[in-house]
DNA sequence: GATTGCGATCTTTTT
DNA sequence: GATCGCAATC
């Protein structure tokens, strides 16, 4: 058999890992060691050489995006599909256990997904119903109160009375919470985890199945796992050594978020027999980056040890500049990168990394005026956003009436008529008898005497609900989908909203059925799910990842977190000060400050050639001017590593970088007041004008597409 | 039922 | 400073 494109292409230590005899293995990898190389060639020593059957493999990552990854890997290397093994996210694959098994995990067939934010409103609602006070008992405090129960396992009723009034209020809205989920058909995020764990736990001939099925169980990321998943992994390896995994403690940097770097060592202790591997050659940086990356981050006391190194030589020396402002250091990244293009360098090369997402906008406005295109990750994502959400909630209802967060949602959606009178009239009876809304509207319809109005209007909404499923029910997922699009309401909603806003939307819905014909629910469809139900957990599951403009050559802009697991050849970790990285609320706490050094570390190892670090002798925050030491993490860094950076030509004072030689008043185009005519939009009338320069604005009133706001360097306007 | 205005809030994010 | 949610207003 031929083996060698699985073990050629590793050096020693990869090697070692992926042969390793058959008992527990941790591999520590550090960054850009080729952790999931290591991964990927693991599994497929056991499928080639161990003779491990393909539908034995067990492999959990933590994001969609690393399980796709992952799957492609392996189909490349090993040129065998990837259908009958079990990878995925750990949401994901809790997920699909709870759909084989709804009946043993006390779920209904129909059971569907919340995301974080139908979570919150869930618990908004609740807090409302007991009549709490939302300032006193802020509802995102009760929400990350409730995970952070669930991701250590417990339920409401697991805990202790301490007599404690915070503790007691909360456990009283985590039991109704708990009450309202089960009543719904409803699982959030931290449930389907818990739930998968107890479902396992308690039916010891299911546990028996699996344990007996996945012969190899493989996890990434393993710095990252909270207790319940650690707690998952240990029942299904339970007696035996067949767990592989895959970590590095230096990039724990989800703490907040309940990860328990701990679990590496508890995994030490709870596998006796296991064996240790480290990856510490490094393919990615140069030599200068790394010796700096590791300087900082053996500052840390809570660590393995590890130490990274590099053939590949020094390479350039990290940069740092000291801006005078934000504008100025916005300035000076724009300068570099425009310098690099110019050098031949990609775009899509250069990310700039920044703490916070409140850092991006100087960013994308200096970008914006030099009409350099860049892309920001993070914020909304397609199925995250509002007019989506609507028409899954018609999806939902129409599969399970009893869903109430979707009810709720769209009861009055567009609207009509249904007001806060009649909706709190129907969460009364829900209370009081322990009902879904979707029942106790049926209830009082047929108790109460409703004005006219509201009883025609419920009776409108109940049908519609009834009248699209009946519609529906020969119809393709897509047409579905197009049916409640267009039965809803939605679309002519949208349709009728002023400003551009509405149409964006619309064309969000139109995307929506493009995504449910694109839908295929073979991969997931080894259970007889009906594929709506499918479709509406894929849509919670995985948000959808980025808009499509992936491949356009683009500058890079996300925060330290969402760099993890990626490398540009050029880097900028801005805004490194004191107060802002590390953040002002870490910096009184030794955890929480080594988790921003971890993050630092992270950041650093992203750069592949090039390093710059910057920060600010004063910066705007929350509109208020505010001055900064430079970050201490800088200090950490040998000096010897570091190259001063002053602008050329440019002087850092703002006000002489800034303002342009001439008047502000002689160089304006147009005045207020006066007619102007744009391609798109047609004519109308300047109402204001601001900035200058490249970054000179109008908003206008245009007679057709209403009032907007126009870069005047970008729309071409015409005086009239 | 939509619009305006006021105050509170303001790391990090995937599932 | 900007956004967002809620309350008062038309």
């Amino acid at each position: 058999m031929d083996i060698t494109n699985i073990i050629d292409p590793l050096n020693d230590a990869q090697r070692a890992a992926v042969t390793a005899p058959n008992r527990a293995v941790l591999v520590l990898a550090g960054a850009g060691s080729g952790k999931t190389r290591v991964l990927v060639h693991r599994i497929a020593w056991q499928i080639r050489v161990e003779g491990v059957s393909a539908h034995s493999i067990l492999a959990v990552t933590f994001t969609n995006k690393a399980a796709r990854e992952m799957r492609n890997r392996i189909e490349d290397l090993l040129d065998l599909s990837t259908q009958t093994m079990w990878i995925g996210t750990f949401h994901g694959l809790a997920h699909r256990l709870l759909r084989r098994h709804a009946k043993q995990a006390k779920l209904p067939d129909t059971f569907q997904v919340m995301d974080s934010s139908d979570q919150l409103r869930v618990i908004k609602r609740l807090v409302a119903a007991l009549g709490l006070d939302e300032t006193k008992w802020p509802p995102k405090q009760i929400q990350w109160f409730i995970n952070a129960q669930k991701d250590e396992g417990k339920r409401a009723r697991h805990q202790i009375d301490s007599g404690d009034l915070f503790q007691r209020q909360m456990l009283a809205v985590y039991k109704a919470y708990e009450e309202l989920c089960d009543r719904s058909g409803l699982v959030d995020f931290a449930e389907l985890l818990l739930r998968a764990h107890e479902l396992l736990r308690d039916n010891r001939d299911l546990l028996a199945f699996y344990q007996q099925r996945f012969l190899q169980i493989h996890v990434d990321e393993f710095q990252d796992t909270n207790t319940i998943q650690y707690a998952w992994l240990r029942l299904l390896t339970e007696g035996k050594d067949n767990l592989f995994l895959v970590g590095d403690d230096d990039q724990s940097i989800y703490g907040w978020r309940g990860a328990r770097v701990e679990n590496i060592f508890n995994f030490q202790k709870h596998y006796p027999n296991h064996q240790v591997i480290k990856l510490e050659q490094n393919y990615r940086s140069t030599g200068n980056i790394l010796n700096a990356a590791n300087k900082v981050i053996s500052k840390n006391e809570a660590r393995m040890g590890k130490e990274l190194w590099t053939d590949a030589g020094k390479g350039d020396l990290i940069s740092l500049y000291a801006a005078f402002n934000e504008l100025d250091e916005a300035y000076f990244v724009v300068d570099r990168i425009k310098a690099w293009v110019n050098e031949g360098g990609l775009r899509k090369d250069a990310a700039i990394l920044y703490r916070s997402n409140a850092q991006s906008r100087q960013f994308e406005e200096k970008l914006m005026a030099t009409a350099t295109p860049y892309r920001v990750y993070g914020g909304l994502r397609f199925f995250e956003r509002a007019e989506i959400k609507n028409a899954l909630a018609y999806l939902r209802l129409m599969s399970n009436r009893d869903d109430d967060a979707s009810f709720e949602r769209v009861i009055n959606t567009p609207t009509r008529g249904l007001g806060a009178k009649a909706i709190e009239d129907i969460r009364l009876i829900a209370k009081d008898q322990g009902i879904s809304l979707w029942a106790a509207a049926i209830a009082l319809l047929n108790q109460k005497a409703m004005s006219p109005r509201a009883k025609n209007a419920l009776v409108g909404f109940l049908e519609l609900i009834d009248r699209l499923e009946g519609l529906a029910a020969e119809l393709e997922l897509y047409e579905k989908v197009q049916l409640v699009n267009e039965q809803s309401g939605l679309i002519y909603l949208y349709k009728n909203e002023k400003g551009d806003r509405g149409e964006e939307k619309l064309e969000n819905l139109e995307e929506l059925v493009n995504a449910a014909r694109l839908f295929d629910a073979e991969q997931d469809n080894e259970e007889s799910l009906s594929e709506l139900d499918l479709f509406l957990s894929h849509a919670a599951l995985e948000a959808g990842d980025m808009q499509g403009d992936e491949f356009e050559d683009c500058v890079q802009l996300m925060t330290l977190h969402s760099a993890k697991g990626l490398e540009f050849k050029l880097v900028f970790l801005v805004g490194m000060e004191e107060g802002l990285f590390p953040s002002q609320q870490s910096s009184d706490d030794i955890a929480r400050l080594e988790e921003e050094r971890r993050l630092c570390y992270v950041g650093m190892t992203r750069a592949m050639q090039q390093l710059y670090l910057t920060y600010a002798e004063s910066r705007r925050i929350y509109g208020k001017e505010n001055y900064s030491r430079p970050s201490r993490f800088l200090r950490e860094i040998p000096a010897e590593l570091i190259q001063e950076v002053r602008m050329r030509a440019h002087v850092s004072r703002p006000l002489a970088a800034e303002k342009p030689t001439h008047s502000i008043k002689q160089e304006r185009r147009f005045n207020l007041g006066q007619r102007v005519g744009h391609a798109k939009f047609g004519e109308g009338v300047v109402l204001q004008l601001e900035g200058e320069g490249a970054q000179e604005r109008a908003q206008i009133n245009f007679k057709q597409a209403g009032v907007k706001w126009l870069m005047l360097s970008y729309a071409h306007l015409d005086a009239l």
